[in-house]
DNA sequence: AATCCATTCAACCGCTGTATT
DNA sequence: CAATACAGCGGTTGAATGGAT
């Protein structure tokens, strides 16, 4: 079932956009600024729903977007954070100024799996095709809190894929202990504090953390609740 | 030149998370 | 607290393109 279509679909266009549409979103963006997606196309005089505006600004159209070849530095980490992060494309793309999520997934799909797999590089595990496959993905991230999450295969010991990193990451279903971690997040929360993605160190909103950080990048500090780096 | 096949990437679809009523 | 509306996300699709035959 599922929500209601966000658009009347018999009104709208789709496919390609024309350099017309293009020009009349810019021209309303300008004008008005981004935001209200729904209201926008009939703002803007175009036959488009709001979510295919949305996209085509967001991945298109914004001023600030770089475009051309990917380098083999924004390549190297998108590799790292993709280990890190899975296919949260968007906390990668916030890592990768002028870079869309879009564009990264299509990227990783059509040129960084490849690339990994010649290198004997699982794209999706970020360890060797040979080696035997598990549930669970653990990365190193510093003294953990957490109890270790129990993988199928015990007592093996994993290969840091980023020896430089040091993370201690348990990627899993969720579990009973982030309920129990929750109300702690939450009291972080209502009192202006958030943790270092980097160090774990509780921090003030708007304080940036002197650590190192992640990958050797200024360190984002997130939000307990989610992996919101923008 | 014509056809086939593989690759790329813009765009769509369905779903989730969050805010609002 | 439930229902609803909306923005945003990730997976998938399909048209366009380029290379091989």
């Amino acid at each position: 079932m599922g929500r209601s279509p966000c658009c009347e679909k018999a009104h709208t266009n789709k496919g390609a956009w024309t350099k017309e549409e293009d020009d009349r979103l810019i021209a309303h963006i300008k004008a008005h600024g981004e935001g209200c997606w729904r209201s926008l196309p009939k703002a803007a005089g175009l036959l488009r729903c709001g979510k295919s505006c949305r996209l085509r600004w967001i991945n298109y159209l914004r001023p600030d977007l770089k475009r051309g070849n990917f380098t083999e530095e924004e390549d190297e980490l998108i590799i790292k954070l993709h280990s890190l992060l899975g296919n949260k494309w968007s906390l990668i793309a916030g890592r990768l100024p002028g870079r869309t999520d879009n564009e990264i997934k299509n990227y990783w799909n059509t040129h960084i799996r490849r690339k990994l797999l010649s290198r004997g590089v699982d794209p999706m595990t970020h360890r060797p095709v040979n080696e035997k496959a598990s549930s669970n993905v653990t990365i190193s991230f510093g003294a953990g809190e957490a109890e270790e999450e129990k993988s199928g295969s015990e007592g093996e010991e994993m290969t840091p894929r980023f020896p430089d990193l040091n993370l201690d990451l348990c990627m899993s279903l969720p579990s009973y202990q982030e309920q129990q971690r929750r109300p702690a997040a939450e009291q972080m929360k209502r009192e202006g504090r958030r943790t270092c993605f980097g160090c774990n160190l509780g921090l003030p909103m708007g304080i940036e953390c002197k650590c190192d950080g992640l990958l050797g990048l200024k360190c984002g500090v997130l939000d307990y609740r989610g992996l919101e780096m923008k």
